[in-house]
DNA sequence: TCGGCGGGGGATAATTTAATCCCCGGGGGA
DNA sequence: TCCCCCGGGGATTAAATTATCCCCCGCCGA
């Protein structure tokens, strides 16, 4: 694992999410978790753009920070299985929430997300994201 | 700003959530803004932890990303101010559960983020705080 | 005997994010 | 005049996170 060499602001609610949450695949693991996805076999099938190597560091330090648990059962062949912990169900409906947001407003974040990559705000396309906004502000 | 090299997955909900909120200081950031924190100066205050430098490169990303809008008024002095989108203000329920889910579970997080002051690596870390801390001239 | 699957991890490079340093301009008070 | 506040940002370095590569073991079926 690594150390940090500056510590973490921890005086704050959302810095502690922020760090149990804040790994590129963590909250999709949660998610694959809570949906009955255990084995990590299976995991990795669902999230076929991690590497297995990615996804078993960041199951670790879910491990370590108490949200999910990783049985391994002794028989043969060797079946391991994560399942979330009281703590980690807490924390689901911030995940469902993430999720549900991200969808909800995907045809507008994909646009805004994307601009960035490509050049500085045009006149055009930030008409064009005031007008969505106007849009979602009606809702 | 900053050109990926590798893409994001956007098929998920889940992504693109985490890269609007994905910052040390944006949770923060959207957070005091909502408490009606709107000024740059009144928002370095309040997050005294994080230069300014570091929190306007966050507004800037949150401005682009639609949640944050940034309005200024040419008089005399200069004033800005930023506010939430409706958008944004959308996305504060979620700001709210990570802040109150990180409170609710401090003491726990902060043993388990700390890995336990009795481990073995408790003398690593702190040689790496310390260096960090002597770098910074804190004493 | 060989290949493949399930579970796992060390070592290192690359990418991404944050911190640091130090500058700009204008204005207002002493 | 000097100094500090306000809002801002270029350039660079450090830190933190992911990706990549390639290895390990045990077992099972062909």
């Amino acid at each position: 694992m690594y150390i940090r060499k500056i510590p973490l602001p921890l005086h704050c609610g959302l810095h502690l999410t922020r760090e149990v949450l804040n790994g590129k695949w963590k909250p999709n693991l949660l998610f694959a978790i809570a949906e009955g996805i255990k084995r990590p076999s299976d995991i990795q099938k669902a999230l076929p753009d991690a590497t297995k190597r990615v996804l078993n560091l960041q199951l670790k330090e879910l491990e370590e920070h108490g949200v999910v648990s990783k049985k391994v059962y002794h028989e043969l062949p060797l079946r391991v299985e994560y399942s979330l912990t009281p703590l980690g169900e807490s924390l689901m409906p911030i995940i469902d929430a993430m999720n549900c947001w991200g969808d909800a407003h995907r045809p507008f974040l994909e646009r805004v997300i994307m601009q960035g990559e490509s050049e500085s705000v045009t006149a055009e396309r930030k008409a064009a994201c005031v007008y969505y906004l106007d849009k979602v502000g009606v809702e």
